[in-house]
DNA sequence: TGTACATCAGTGAACGCGCGTTCACTGATGTAC
DNA sequence: TGTACATCAGTGAACGCGCGTTCACTGATGTAC
């Protein structure tokens, strides 16, 4: 019977994501939810520890959402890591566009520190989309630095988006950004001349990164690299310094 | 007495700012505040139309803050308008790290539409920096296209940077999306042959736009320019066109 | 200058509300023998 | 298969609290004659 109860969680969830993009977050009260979804306000707590969990899991449940979205998006198209990142950055805006309520919960920076744990998981997407274009070599700094000026700036272009009046909405801002930190954080091809040398040693980087990661599971840190780990942190700083 | 009155309503507002930068903008309560100014719910109720009204001129109060910071640093530079570009971006941003409460207060976008209209000097200031620099023929695509990539940009650095632990935040990504930001929008030179036409359309198009917005205060729109409207508004039209 | 009146900032007290949360209890489901 | 017991999801009702806001009133200040 705990398929039920996990189902009847699951409806909970509908209803309060329900109430959240009708009345923003002001609107998901513990009340509110309970009576939305024909419960008693003890059923819920027995669902959830208390207002904070059933927010945190509201957060999530939208992270399951955009993440869905854009994994179902992303399958679509064939194998171009770089067509991949100006295809995820339009699905993030459009994701914020359409869902607010959801995008401020998700990402509207509460507090400091506050930030939703599902929001790692949209975070590991990022890294992985950045982290098949360095192993294609296209990529001119390392993942982690363009993961975070990508995060910033898309972040940037939806709640500036969020916060215009829906029929002034113009979406050229946001293909104007996207058009020049991608450009900042990509060579045009892996073959070009001058900057190969950066760009194959953060397709090295990159690899040894999954390779480092994504190792049999049985197997210790650093499996699937025939170097010691601390030759393998020497190495990877030098290759760095190769990039940039 | 109408000093005293003033006065007294910016002693209010500077104790809710206290109250706003201390427990963020939970903490701004009509309650909390009257006590903490040491006067009585309905006192404050004269000075102000309702919360909403204490909010918005919070909100306001934030904005002459930061607007006092970024016209006294930019005052001290020389007459430099790409130079002022970025010391406005690092101000920004500075100012978001240093006061995220009121940051999210007046940049957070509660709802759409909902945003302050205090806004709207920070707003023009922006423009006026990028008005400067258009006008040195040092800009690339039109003002107001600028400011929509900036504004965006530089609030998603920002609030980046608040949603991270203190002790953690690293201004190197604020700083690299600024610098491609920036150089998307501004011409190397004033004199670089290629895309000189542009930048100098553009620098006529600001003037124009000076003209047409700061003429002799006792006369009509367009006073300061000797063509008709409609004559103006066409050629406006060609200059935007011969930019891009 | 002195009195009568109007204005209005501020007081003490209370309004009603929705909130998060918890209490004691019920009734259904599952388990042991 | 039948009885006794344990578990636990869910109920009805209430807790206390802080909130935004307003009431009737006071007392000081300003104005008119």
């Amino acid at each position: 019977m705990n398929e039920g109860r996990r189902a009847a969680r699951r409806q909970v969830l509908r209803v309060a994501a329900k109430l959240l993009e009708e009345g923003g977050s002001e609107a998901v009260s513990t009340r509110a939810v309970a009576a939305a979804a024909g419960i008693t306000a003890p059923a819920l707590y027995r669902m959830f520890d208390d207002k904070d969990g059933l927010l945190a899991e509201l957060a999530a449940y939208g992270f399951e959402m955009y993440l869905a979205e854009k994994r179902e998006a992303l399958a679509l198209t064939p194998d171009d890591p770089v067509a991949d990142l100006y295809r995820g950055w339009d699905l993030h805006v459009d994701f914020g566009v359409r869902h607010p309520a959801f995008y401020m919960l998700m990402y509207g920076t509460a507090r400091p520190g506050r930030r939703p744990p599902a929001a790692d998981e949209a975070h590991a997407l990022l890294v992985r989309l950045l982290g098949r274009a360095a192993d294609a070599g296209r990529l001119r700094v390392p993942v982690e630095q363009a993961t975070r000026v990508i995060h910033a700036a898309t972040t940037g272009a939806t709640l500036a988006l969020i916060g215009e009046e829906p029929s002034e909405r113009d979406l050229t801002t946001s293909a104007r950004l996207r058009d020049t930190v991608i450009a900042s954080v990509i060579t045009d091809s892996p073959a070009s001349s001058g900057s190969d040398l950066a760009s194959r040693a953060l397709a090295l980087d990159a690899a040894l990164h999954t390779a480092l990661t994504t190792g049999p599971p049985a197997a210790g840190a650093g499996a699937g690299v025939p170097l010691r780990d601390t030759e393998t942190a020497l190495l990877r700083e030098w290759l760095r310094q190769l990039a940039g």
